[in-house]
DNA sequence: ACGCGGCGTATTAACGATAATACTAAGAGC
DNA sequence: GCTCTTAGTATTATCGTTAATACGCCGCGT
């Protein structure tokens, strides 16, 4: 802490008036003539005073800071999801206090019991895995607010994410509807049990009436550009045949990228790539990625929004509500049917 | 707030010792036997018991939380901080705020006001250009530790950084050496002081005894792909010939690449593309990009290790120290002499 | 048997602010 | 002239914790 900062007692010193009178006026209370406000504001801002937000939080008992827990930052997206966050909440006088889990459910609940500690307000948490939510539906049981950035509509906890199952559907509904028949699925979430995507993908099977080969689905065991080379060398060495692949993120999808231009295969002639998320680096590859876009700025708004409204209530919170931010389609270059043999 | 939680009161109330023989005892006191331990902890387990922070930073005086100020994090190299700092702090029991200034100088300054006002024990900054610092060296001359992430020695404020200069030198000098005589620069930052990369160039022409062709010096208004796109249309628009891009980051390259690979020109025998920070997109990109390393280990290390030292000393600070990384250059083929015709 | 050390616990005072209440003049009302 | 407001300021309690000090009691030495 900075060393020997001026306090109201400090203040109140100086200009012979109490500590409490010193507080009021600072705070413009109607109660303190003009004259007596103006001599204390000239010696506060003398003494470059600044109020202790530690002692204020404790007395007020709210923080006025908001935990966020991100999985990692590896993914653009979620970057662009923290930074909005970290601006919409400073705009209204919070502090974001930044944490990522990694992936680890151990951390994640660590992460949350500091936040708590602190007495963060509430939290955002993007959950490293939609099954294990017992350590947070905890807290909200308490009447704590948390909002995740990931919706499960069961798991009795406020929501607001992309609808991620409806995104993967688009995204295989458009590859089906080009006449892809054979589509691999790169998707290493639904492992941690995260099945939206492959859901949808499966869906958009089922519904346009055909039956997905399992072995087309893919753990790339990560979510780097490297990972998506590997997976689809992995893919290819399967000597399956297959004429496009979803892959659950961008990252992903350009490494399949990456692994077509280096092994001569066309995009999208021979192989079709769409991807999910919507990064810039997808938006300017060689071959432009089709992906499913994240909306980042709804997503944040929403759920900051609904975590000011849960701050907001007294007593005991209203029932959790999931909201999903339905997903658009771009359809770029890679899966163009104007370049495409079949359909 | 959380509403309502278990405090020492309740636990002293529930067991029927004092309020401070039970802050004794869940501190581990050698004061407190066994017995009564073992009680109050058991109490405190029951009562879900969690020592409110807020408290005990005000008694205690530091916050154990430090500010964490970047400019932006479109840049994955400045993610990789932010997750690599916060991964740090946590493991010495720091917590980290988190904002972004957005190349906003009043932003930066407002956020640096925020965070001493919540008492956070320093803060590492990635200030939004390097000539304007007085806000930031004032808070050093008061005692307040504060560790830059880029290096100005001249500052009179702690920093620990790549050595960017050494880095665009390297850069220069490798395309230099490799037959280039006509260099193009893109690189915003010098107009907003930082002029670091701008001097390496410089130096590396100098000191190979070439004269750089102002012309071939561009503001890319941005550092997104589309601005390294827009850069590299704006500069052939020029008609001046030239056979090689140093762009001052990779987002910047990638969107030269993407504007050579549109309009056929070959990467590197038509044009030699080196970036800067060492991006993943840049390695698994259509030609993999030359880079210099942005090490993003050793100066988050550093940077920490500089700021809990000064966060330790008691009374006055030490003298400003700037540490700066030796940068490696990444040969990728995007500059690989083995492609060039000339040289 | 009586003081003395030390053990176990309680009391009191911080930390820096806010909030409720209390006091003290000066001016208004009759 | 005397109470009665009321404006201006001070006092005191509180937030949840830690830290310094005080207190009571038991066993021990002599």
């Amino acid at each position: 802490m900075a060393k020997s900062v001026a306090r109201l007692k400090d203040i109140a010193a100086q200009t012979g008036f109490s500590v409490n009178t010193v507080s009021l006026a600072l705070r413009g209370s109607s109660r303190i003539p003009d004259e007596t406000r103006s001599v204390i504001l000239q010696t506060a801002e003398r003494m470059n005073y600044l109020p202790n937000q530690v002692a204020q939080s404790l007395v007020r008992r709210e923080t006025r800071s908001i935990g966020l827990i991100l999985t990692d930052l590896k993914n653009p997206v979620l970057t662009a999801v923290a930074q909005a966050v970290e601006r919409e909440l400073s705009k209204r006088g919070y502090t974001t206090l930044f944490a990522t889990s990694n992936n680890h459910l151990a951390r994640e609940a660590e992460m949350i019991e500091t936040f708590r500690a602190r007495r963060a307000d509430g939290m955002l948490v993007f959950p490293c895995t939609h099954r294990q939510l017992d350590h947070i539906r905890v807290l909200r049981n308490r009447n704590y607010p948390v909002v995740l950035l990931v919706g499960d509509p069961d798991a009795g906890i406020d929501a607001v994410c992309m609808d991620e199952r409806a995104g993967a559907f688009k995204a295989a509904a458009h590859l089906i509807n080009n006449g892809h028949r054979r589509i691999a699925l790169i998707d290493g979430a639904s492992l941690l049990g995260n099945t939206e995507k492959q859901e949808g993908y499966l869906r958009a099977h089922a519904q346009l009436g055909l039956t997905p080969d399992p072995k087309l689905m893919l753990d790339p065991k990560g979510n780097s550009v490297a990972a998506g080379f590997w997976a689809m060398d992995e893919l290819r060495g399967r000597k399956l045949n297959f004429s496009a692949v979803f892959a659950s993120n961008d990252s992903l999808a350009l490494g399949v990228l990456r692994y077509c231009a280096k092994h001569g295969l066309r995009v999208p002639e021979d192989v079709a790539i769409v991807g999910f998320d919507n990064i810039e680096f997808g938006e300017f590859a060689v071959t432009p990625i089709s992906t499913i876009n994240y909306d980042v700025a709804s997503v944040t708004k929403l759920a900051i929004e609904r975590m000011l409204e849960l701050i907001g209530v007294a007593g005991e919170l209203p029932e959790a509500r999931v909201t999903q931010v339905e997903p658009e389609l771009v359809v770029r270059e890679s899966s163009n049917q104007r370049y495409l043999a079949i359909g």
